[in-house]
DNA sequence: GGTAAATTCAATCTATCAATTGAATGATGT
DNA sequence: ACATCATTCAATTGATAGATTGAATTTACC
């Protein structure tokens, strides 16, 4: 009889977890970390909040059990835990489902800022590999070079959105481009069709991102 | 300009969202929610929390959108928003996978407690669909009579688990018997199929619970 | 061994949240 | 209209979480 009330036990575990997803900044953590481990000096400065701030959310996701840390050189390198990597990336998907109905505010800006979703032909993650294996299309990630620097799909090229004005003649014409970014509320893609589409590519937006396909097991790149 | 940063609010929605799911008491109000409309106050009995206390983490909950409330009556009627039922329910299932993982006290009682599962020969919903429509077993509810009343699985027989000793007679023993509850992790199940089984009937755990089943669009009865 | 850099710890203050109580509201039935 | 019941509101208290600061740890590198 070590476990009084299994029920209650299993409810008090889903609440920590949901209190763990239940700040900004720690979402946004997650997010990052999805993408693949981080120094707290690197996320720290990506998200900009103090290290010392992000330290204690960090430890606090520790502690939940969704990340684990291992130090390499003066760094503490903070990722998913390993087991959950795949759950935790879905969990992620069950919460946008969510809220994309139920918070209000959220509505308006599903409604606002991507109402042109269906405009941009979203391409399924399954699409995309057997397009990818078949060659058949460009694939454009328009996240930072560091980012991209630490993994991307295969293949991929980068071109940060905030240069893509300037080097769109690093792009093909005559096949189809497909963008991605981090995930499937990243806004960069979404502005990277838009772009490209002003200037006449055949553009469509892979509608995950690289967490996503990362988690989903399929295959990656890295320096 | 009417959204400042699409991906920050995105992100407030998600947490927003978590923080209606961080506390154990609005887990069980969403569990017994999940199953049905309820009221307040048959809400709150079940779950053993006063009645004002009961109502403020339900106008939470409303606040947030994932109920809605009707007025039957002298009573408030709440139920899970309907454009969100299903992922509601989904999002419950990918707190669990979550913390199956990463909480140290859930997985111990995975372990412990739920360690006989695989010995229990779990029915998947698809497959629990085509045997009920074959008519190849029966379906034992193992809810209290309440719970069954307000819905159930199709030709589903009620014996609430702690009559079940006194009403083996009731229970066939030339075909196979598949018992179900809540969720899938409500203990009433796992307890009748031991018990079934101590009494040498042949007789299975549906692998999920009313609630999914439900929220999978699957037909259910009521009164 | 000593110094510098990255991270964490400890302590503090403030804000938010949970639970409780008693009063107020809204609907019912006489 | 009045009494009654279910629910909500308002106000209070105690508990918890977040941000911030500076000191303490831990490791790297000389």
């Amino acid at each position: 009889m070590s476990s009084p009330n299994p029920a209650g036990v299993v409810r008090a575990a889903l609440a920590e977890v949901a209190k763990a997803f239940g700040h900004e900044h720690r979402v946004e953590l997650i997010e990052q970390l999805a993408q693949g481990p981080r120094s707290v000096e690197a996320i720290a400065e990506r998200i900009g909040v103090s290290v010392a701030n992000t330290s204690q959310h960090l430890r606090q996701l520790h502690r939940t059990g969704l990340v684990t840390a291992r130090r390499s050189g003066k760094r503490v390198i903070y990722r998913l835990a390993e087991a959950s990597e795949a759950d935790i990336v879905a969990l992620l998907g069950s919460l946008r489902r969510v809220a994309e109905h139920a918070v209000a505010s959220m509505e308006r800006v599903a409604g606002e800022y991507f109402h042109a979703r269906d405009r941009l032909e979203p391409v399924a993650a399954a699409d995309l590999a057997i397009r990818l294996r078949e060659g058949s299309v460009t694939l454009l990630d328009v996240r930072p070079a560091d980012e991209f620097a630490l993994g991307r799909l295969p293949g991929a090229l980068n071109i940060p959105l905030n240069q893509l004005r300037q080097r769109l003649a690093e792009l093909p014409r005559d096949r189809q481009i497909v963008a991605y970014c981090r995930g499937p509320y990243c806004v960069l893609s979404f502005e990277a069709v838009a772009e490209l589409r002003a200037n006449g590519f055949d553009v469509r937006r892979f509608q995950d991102g690289y967490s996503e396909w990362k988690a989903a097991g399929l295959p990656v790149e890295a320096v």
